[in-house]
DNA sequence: CCTTTACTTTCCATTATGGAAACTAAAGAC
DNA sequence: GTCTTTAGTTTCCATAATGGAAAGTAAAGG
């Protein structure tokens, strides 16, 4: 398991729940990424800006059924972050 | 188990450190929590505070071995409050 | 009365976060 | 080519959160 490692970008209501989604996944659109958390473009926007800055997920704008979408995916940085972040919860939480 | 219920209040990482600790014992000293999250007193007190307003633990200032202390324990509701973001947290990150 | 202990509150600065609106790039329509 | 739509991005703005430091308070003891 990965190592207890509390970390505050992870800790983010918003951005908890992004890596949430990307880590049972290969890669999660932009826009069904949005739809779960139920944002608007701008604020999923910046954390997506705030999570890639930090190496955390990457992105992959590909062009499908006409239009260009984003494509999001947690880097091996970015799952080790997040596993680690839940272990740390788990720790704080007990179990 | 509680419902799950994501609480901004309890998520933050020193609120979630002080209910947590609260959550296993009967309640606990001010400055043994304070030892535990190694924050300062001021911060200790402003969490507390918020904590109290919200009906989530209650304080109990009794004097022991010559001097005034504070004891904090978690409120009925607030032990709702504290498993019920529990439960939400393991919704999101999947158990 | 002065000091110490155990917090509380105030003051201050920084960061976080979100909504709304303006802006940009790419693909089709015409 | 130009206009429109789609899919995000960035900017602007206001508010809330959080912490450190320092001043303030109340009670007990010397």
């Amino acid at each position: 398991m990965a190592k207890a490692c509390f970390d505050p970008l992870i800790h983010a209501h918003n951005r908890l729940q992004i890596c949430a989604l990307l880590e049972s996944v290969a890669e999660m659109e932009f826009s069904v990424v949005k739809a779960q958390l139920s944002v608007s473009d701008s604020v999923l926007s910046k954390h997506v800006k705030a999570l890639e800055q930090a190496g955390y997920i990457t992105l992959s704008k590909r062009t499908s059924l006409a239009r260009q979408r984003t494509w999001l995916s947690l880097t091996r940085d970015g799952e080790l972050a997040y596993l680690g972040h839940v272990a740390a919860l788990r720790e704080i939480v007990g179990l």
